[in-house]
DNA sequence: TGATGGCTCTGCAACGATGCAGACATCATG
DNA sequence: CATGATGTCTGCATCGTTGCAGAGCCATCA
């Protein structure tokens, strides 16, 4: 199973280790006629360079690591997809690791035993880790994060203005005439900073227009699953005084939200209209088809990326925290008719 | 930057390194108040092993790659899931990357300069590369073969029965009375084995019924994507006898397909009946929810993880096919009353 | 002719860990 | 008391590669 080593190339060609290295990496100058005869020995054996030995003596491996909370939500499965190809591009490879939103799954990657030590660098979307056990733990590791968690400035660190496209979503159906416009997806406990983000984006799109929150048509759900946004519609829906739009924390619960409203009857968006938040592929297909908040997720993992090389290459100063546009995307879900204004 | 070595650790507790390795790993018996000193400067020093020196003595990384065509299609998403999760609980980390479809991505990963050989084996979902490719290039790594390629034998192997399972998803439309069922995602040319079985199962279903199979109802597509379902739905509709069912090669055609008929204003199941194959999560939910052919996708991961570490560990004899279970799944894109047979 | 420089090519050491064989001390046994 | 067994601990070699310093050799030039 084991290949041929230089030294067996060397020994076959006659030559020492030092030059067929040589030969392979092209670093020295090597006359053509001895190359050459090189060369030949190199196919015949087809000799393949042995990584991990290259890896250790240059202290790189070329190689990040990608930890998202759950690889089949198709944001993250997107994102992983971005964050391959800008690797990519930059002469890396990711490897992925799921950590099912389990806080202590986020944890081990911190601990003793973690693999960390075999990647360049790190690139983490945290749900439950704080910067201080990210800080504690010594690790020397170079870290980006990803995604909305409200870090203290020590990390480098990758994300939408969450608050901004939660008050451009509820705004524009403000703007639609909708006056009670619902939230899914609250979480008002320690790990739920990014919902609570929103949930002010939320307060301040209804501030602006000067209208008052009714607090019983914000939902929390404890994960951002279809089946949870469902659910919350479904509650939604029986409350005396339903509301007339929704504005989802992400995707998935607007897609389930949908789901739920079909299945009472209502129609969309002439009775509710839904917006959503990720600008996932499923929603330009759905019926009706999903308006949402675009993050740019190309620029998100680019940015990512490249801050977590620089970070490799020492080039870092205060780590940066990169805000990365978004957009509003209308589709069917909030095209309807606008109601007049009371 | 770099962290303490063993041999920091040793100077520091005036002893030899190959002890500190011994506390480090608990192999050889070490005193308990020796142990208990090298554990005070190991902590102190807060000592990380190398894990690409570790590797290189070992001769393996417990790293697998995992090769996907797209990992924001949602079945693979849904596989590399399963796969991660397989491979954590054998000790393993997964590598993941994307061929889009390319094939030279794909040969690149057989050629010199691939990084495969970081890895200690390799699961490979390709799209047009061949066996004798595989073979061809004397690569050294384990590697195991997922998806539908007609392999002869070459190479493990964990997949489906494609022509049972679309046999089993045509028979359910013809069962339900319909009698002009379509077919989309045929792809008659060499890299399209998995779709020829697809079909081959198609026309057997209607064999065993004493069907004609109306040729102009089988309409390929280049790909497995939403928007070449939905086109591949109106030019059905567009015909002057429209087919009253349709069986989609997988989930993402048949959603596409979905759409279009809604748009033309189709009721599904009465109008047209659809079928779809994978049992992504997203069918669950759409309007309608989709009935599916649900392959496996954890017995698949398992299977090939196992299967692959088999023959890292040298225990394979000849390369199996393993052939995974599938089931058809029932929901609203079909479960409409049944017609009377003619 | 001898010094100089450039071009090739080589051997040694090192990256940080582990396998192996053996050293040494201690203790029990005949 | 000699012997062997046992329990700890150590040093050397090694995994396969690359960095470094330098050894030859030839051509050039004064």
């Amino acid at each position: 199973m084991a290949g041929p080593t230089l030294r067996d190339v060397a020994k076959r060609a006659n030559v020492s280790i030092r030059t067929v290295s040589n030969v392979v990496n092209g670093y020295a100058p090597v006359s053509d006629e001895l190359r050459a005869r090189v060369q030949a020995v190199l196919d015949e054996l087809d000799y393949r360079p042995n990584l991990i030995a290259r890896n250790l003596k240059q202290g790189r491996t070329g190689m990040i690591a990608l930890v998202v909370p759950e690889l089949d939500v198709p944001y993250f499965a997107e994102l992983a997809r971005e964050v391959i190809t800008a690797a990519r591009t930059r002469g890396y490879v990711v490897m992925i690791d799921q950590t099912d939103g389990d806080g202590d799954r986020e944890r081990e990657l911190l601990g003793r035993d973690s693999r960390a030590t075999m990647f360049d660098g790190l690139v983490l979307s945290p749900l439950s880790v704080t910067a201080e056990e990210l800080r504690g733990r010594g690790n020397r590791v170079p870290i980006v994060l990803l995604g909305e968690h409200i870090f203290n400035g020590s990390f480098p660190h990758v994300a939408i203005d969450n608050v901004a496209a939660a008050r451009d979503a509820t705004e524009h159906l403000l703007r639609l005439g909708r006056r009670r416009v619902a939230a899914i997806g609250d979480q008002p406990y320690a790990t739920g900073e990014t919902a609570q983000l929103r949930t002010a984006g939320y307060r301040q799109a209804h501030a602006r227009h000067g209208l008052e929150v009714d607090e019983a048509l914000i939902v929390p759900t404890t994960h951002f699953h279809r089946r949870l946004g469902a659910e919350a519609m479904e509650r939604l829906l029986a409350m005396p005084d339903p509301p007339d739009a929704v504005f989802c924390y992400n995707d998935l619960l607007a897609l389930g939200a949908i789901r739920a409203l079909i299945r009472a009857g209502r129609r969309i968006p002439e009775d509710v209209a839904v917006v959503g938040l990720d600008d996932i592929e499923e929603g330009q297909y759905s019926t009706p088809s999903l308006t949402t908040v675009a993050p740019d997720k190309g620029e998100i993992a680019r940015r990512a990326v490249d801050t977590l090389l620089e970070s490799i290459r020492g080039e870092m100063g205060a780590p940066p925290e990169i805000v990365v546009p978004h957009r509003l995307i209308v589709r069917e879900s909030s095209a309807g008719e606008v109601r007049p204004s009371i």
